[in-house]
Parts: C-alpha cells; structure tokens; sequence
RNA sequence: CGGGAUGUAGCGCAGCCUGGUAGCGCACCUGUUUUGGGUACAGGGGGUCGGAGGUUCGAAUCCUCUCGUCCCGACCA
C-alpha cells in the first residue's frame, strides 16, 4: 500500500478527549474516528489489525470443529422475555421498537438467539456437542463509556456457544475451549493469565477470565509467580488451573494458597471471558434433545468471549513506547514500512516495495513528499515491527532496516533486506 | 445517576474577568528552500465562537435554558 493513498490521518497533537495511552495512540495513529460516546469507526489501519484478529481466531476455533455462523444483531425482545432476562438486563440493553410496534433489542450477547437456533435443529444427541461462533458487533448501553475502545458501547467481539448431553461433556467441551483460547492468544503473540472468575449474571459455576498484563489495567491481579516460568508443554487448562490467580474481587489472602514471596500483583486488562452454565437457557427455553437412552433432555451449555475491539487497546496498551505502537509481529497491519528519503531514489524504492509485495509481503510505503522527519515520526508511531529506509547509500544498492522494538538498525542488500523480512516472520 | 470539568478552524489552544462583529501553533493550498529525525521563508484558504432565548446601541465575552463530550464514583467484555 502507498501511502500516498492511504487514509492515515495521523497527529502530533493529543486529542483532548483521550485520557489512556492506547485511547491516545489509536487516535493519533489514524486507527479510529469516535462518531459518539463509546461509538468509533475503525480505519484502514486499525481494520487490518482486526482482520488479523478475525484470522487467528477463526484458525484457532476451526481447529478444534468449532463452527462460525452470523447472528443478528438486531433480535425480537421475545426471546429475552423467555429466557427471562428481559427485565434482568436493565438498561444496558439497547431496546426499541419496529414500525409495527414490536419490541426489539439491539443484542448485547447472543446466548438467546443462539439457543433459539438449536432448538429447532438440533433434536438428538448424535448432533451434539456442536460448538457455534461468530464475530460480530454488540451493543451494550455502557453507563459510563470510557478508555476508548477498551469500554465502548458498541464493540466487536468473538462469541460462541457449546452445546452437550452431558455435564461431563460439557466440562470437556469448556477445557477444549480453554486450551483453545491459550493457543489463540499465543498466536496473537500475547502473554495472558487465565483467572478464576465469578460467573456473575450469565450463571454457572465455572468461569474464567483471561487477562493481558498492562500496567494500565482496570484490574488488579494476584497470581503465582510461577505463571512467568511456564514451559509451553505447561500451557494447558490441566496444569494452568492448578495456579493461584483471581482478580482482586476474589482474592482472599487468607485463602491463598501460596507462599507470600511468590505472589504477584499486576494489572491486567480482561480480553476473554468463558462460562459454563449448564441449561440455565436450554430450560428456560426449552431446548429438548432426546439422549442416547431416548429420554428428553435440556443440553448443557457454554459461552465463550473474546473482545477484538478491546484486543486492539489492550495490545497497544502492553506493547508501546515514546515514540507509538509497538505491534506484535503477529498482529501487526502492515509487515514492513518503506521510507523513501530523497526523491532521487524514487526508481529503487519502487523496486524494492515490488519485490516486497512479490515475496508475499505487505508492506506500507511512505512514497510522499513529506520532510525525512516527518516520515520517520509516523512510521514509529504506527508501530510496524519493521522498517526500511533507503537513503543515499542506495547508490552501493544498500538499504537500511531499523527494527522498531529494539531499534537495532542493519545495513545490507535489497535482495537481504526482503530475505531478512520474510524470515523475521518465518 | 451523584460529584467535577469543558465546548472558539480538521487537531491542540488563547481571547471571556474589565462587551465594540476572532487570534496563535500544527494540519491544509501555492512558490522557493531543505534532505538521516516533525527544515526554513513568503503568500493563501478555512471558523461568527455547541444550540436556543434574553440583557444591551452592540454579545465569543453578561444572564437563563438546553445539547454534546470528558474525568472521578456505582457498573461492566
């Protein structure tokens, strides 16, 4: 992508509005527009960082026979009024009417329409147990919006709903689920802390929260040191759950069962979130499957989130400096940035940005006439892993990469440059 | 919803107290200049000051109401 044609409307200025780093960063960057409280739009930047999301999670739940659908995010309030949370919800719960005078919601979750779903296909217990996803936008009527898209009102989340017979299936199901949401933020490059959570109003007596580390958290976590020492054969429900780790609501310091010098206190920002709740819905909305003995019975329930849009400020959250983002690899919406500095060199930088997309690499080129400062200004602060810059010793055709976490900066071919790129990110 | 701020050009701000029809920086446009860290100079376009009402010869400035946004708290992915 040139930038020359690229919406990237990026400022030196900090918006006023914006209290939080990533809040900051994102406006800054060019990533989001607020059009209300709680309420952005996501530009191109910030779209390729999502579509990177959308992809590792979708590879992540498709592995293990999850299946993605589309729900409505407009719903008939007559489902809520079955399951009985119509007038739990409250007023975060965006309702309306059609014209027809019939009451709707804007959903902020989806285990009604969800439900609904099965109910009507799934009869017998040879079609269980069926995991359903999808990624889709809520609405939640935020009292306080705030952090930016940390705690917007309206939100792109990963959602999605197991069904099974038994209890005993759907705790296999849950731990399924569980080791799935490691490898998925393993593959995003994030280092997360799986807590024991309360269930709260969605039910159930066993939950989990997942939290990235950030020091601007809106947590506070307490947790086994012995997170931080993990070996990747160790990064299983099995093994994780045997840790100490709570959110500060539900640490007991009399309860805890570690040695004091090794616990931990950190803040962290929750990015998912998974229940299991049995036939809290399946009952009250009567979902019947027959079993494998022939009696009816209600299928036993999960629900499992994940935040996109939150992912967005919590990864920028723990992943910046100074000078702006730090992306991980991973996640990052462009591979590489190409910074052109004198016009003269205008033929070779061409070149180069050719053979980068030949090699299957994307890759943002500043192409404009913009001062050197400038262009090294916004190419740090958007936060691609990694930088070339062609200046005047292209003329011995060497190219310089700068990496953006460390800085380290490496003189050499434009052949090795796109070598060292593709294997940075082998 | 309680407490506290704030609303002047795309962004960040000054002007308001002591009324006299708007200014700075960045961004933007034109030209020259510069070329390894937001280069410099010159010229230029853009706002009637969130909205409504009132006081006054005259309101961004004073008064009333109203809307938006942000922060702290309760609440949350």
């Amino acid at each position: 992508m040139r930038l020359s044609s690229f919406l990237l409307p990026v400022s030196k200025n900090n918006p006023q509005d914006a209290q939080i780093v990533s809040h900051r960063l994102m406006i800054r960057a060019g990533m989001i527009y607020q059009n209300t409280s709680g309420i952005y739009s996501y530009l191109p930047l910030a779209q390729r960082v999502i579509q990177k999301l959308d992809h590792i999670i979708e590879t992540g739940l498709n592995k293990i026979g999850c299946q993605r659908i589309t729900m409505p995010t407009i719903q008939p309030a007559s489902l809520w009024i079955e399951s009985g949370r119509y007038g739990d919800y409250g007023k975060e719960m965006l309702k309306f009417e059609d014209r027809h005078d019939r009451p709707l919601v804007y959903g902020p979750t989806h285990e009604e329409v969800v439900t609904d779903i099965a109910r009507a296909y799934i009869k017998s217990y040879r079609q269980l147990p069926k995991i359903l996803y999808q990624i889709h936008w809520k609405f939640r009527d935020e009292i306080r919006p705030r952090f930016g898209v940390m705690r917007g009102r309206e939100f792109l989340m990963k959602d999605a709903y197991s069904f099974d017979e038994t209890e005993q299936g759907a705790r296999h199901t849950y731990e399924k689920m569980f080791n799935a949401y490691l490898d998925i933020f393993k593959m995003m490059g994030l280092n997360v802390i799986p807590l024991k959570a309360d269930p709260g109003p969605i039910g159930g007596d066993l939950s989990h929260e997942f939290h990235v580390l950030a020091d601007t958290g809106e947590s506070e976590l307490y947790y086994d040191e012995a997170f931080h020492e993990l070996q990747p054969q160790d990064m299983t429900m099995e093994k994780l759950t045997q840790l100490y780790a709570v959110a500060d609501d539900q640490h007991d310091p009399y309860q805890c069962s570690i040695p004091k010098e090794r616990l931990k206190s950190r803040r962290g920002i929750e990015v998912g979130h998974i229940f299991y709740f049995g036939d809290k819905y399946t009952k009250s909305m009567n979902m019947i499957t027959v079993n494998s003995k022939g009696e009816p019975i209600h299928p036993q329930m999960g629900s499992y989130g994940i935040g996109v849009t939150r992912l967005l400020g919590a990864i920028i959250e723990s992943s910046h400096d100074a000078q702006g983002i730090i992306w991980p690899k991973e996640v990052t919406p462009f591979q590489v940035g190409l910074i052109n500095l004198k016009e003269d060199h205008k033929v070779k930088a061409d070149e180069l940005y050719h053979h980068l997309l030949d090699h299957h690499l994307s890759c943002l080129y500043d192409d404009t006439d913009e001062g050197i400062g400038k262009k090294f200004s916004t190419m740090d602060l958007i936060g691609l892993p990694l930088q070339i810059i062609i200046g005047d010793r292209i003329q011995e055709n060497l190219v310089e990469i700068k990496i953006r976490h460390t800085g380290d900066r490496h003189i050499m071919s434009m052949t090795d440059a796109v070598k060292f790129v593709e294997d940075f990110y082998m």
